[in-house]
DNA sequence: CGATTTGCGGACTTATTAGACCGCAATATT
DNA sequence: AATATTGCGGTCTAATAAGTCCGCAAATCG
C-alpha cells in the first residue's frame, strides 16, 4: 500500500539529503564510512528508493553535521 | 544491533510527538483515526517502542497539522 | 453507580527496511 | 592510456516496521 504522494515525498527527501552531500563535498562512500551505512544504500535512499526510519535520519544527520530537521526541512505534499 | 542511543533519541522523538497530540487535545483513538494509524501503534511510537518510517513521520505531521520538520524538534543525542 | 472513553500492551501476519556484498559503466585522476 | 574513484543497481538474509484486532484497567463522564 505504497502510496503515490509517499514516492514523490521519498525523492524529495532524497534530493535534499543529496544537496546536503554535495554542500560537505563528500561522495557516497566517503559519507558511508562517517554514518555507517553502505553507500549502494545511500544512493537509494538519493534517488528515494527507499523508505528509511528515525534513525536511519539521525545517523546520516549525524554524519552531515546538520540537526535532522534539516533532511526534513523541503516542501512536502 | 539496536544501539542505546537510538532507544533513548525514539523516547524522545516519541514524548515530542505526545506533546503535540497532547495540544491539539486529541486522544490516541481520535488522532489515529486522521492518520489512519492504529492507536495502539500511536501509543507504541510515543512510547518510543517503535522506529518509524519518513512516511509515518508524514503521517502523523499532516493529521497534526504541522510540518514535519516538528516532530524532529527535540535534542537527540 | 453505570457507561463510555482512554491509554496501553499483547499477538499475529505481511511488507519492507537494514545490512552486507558484488560488479559495472562512466567519470575523474595521474 | 592506465588506474582509481564514483554513482548506482542488483541480490540475498535477517530484523523489524506496518497493519490489524482484541481486551483490560484506569480515568472520565452522565
Amino acid at each position: 500500500m505504497i502510496r503515490q504522494s509517499d514516492k514523490a515525498n521519498l525523492k524529495k527527501l532524497g534530493a535534499n539529503i543529496k544537496r546536503l552531500r554535495e554542500i560537505k563535498n563528500l561522495s557516497l562512500r566517503e559519507l558511508s564510512y562517517e554514518c555507517d551505512i553502505d553507500n549502494s544504500k545511500i544512493s537509494k535512499i538519493e534517488k528515494g528508493q527507499v523508505n528509511i526510519t528515525v534513525t536511519t535520519i539521525l545517523q546520516l544527520a549525524k554524519a552531515l553535521e546538520v540537526h535532522p530537521t534539516e533532511l526534513l526541512k523541503t516542501d512536502f505534499d
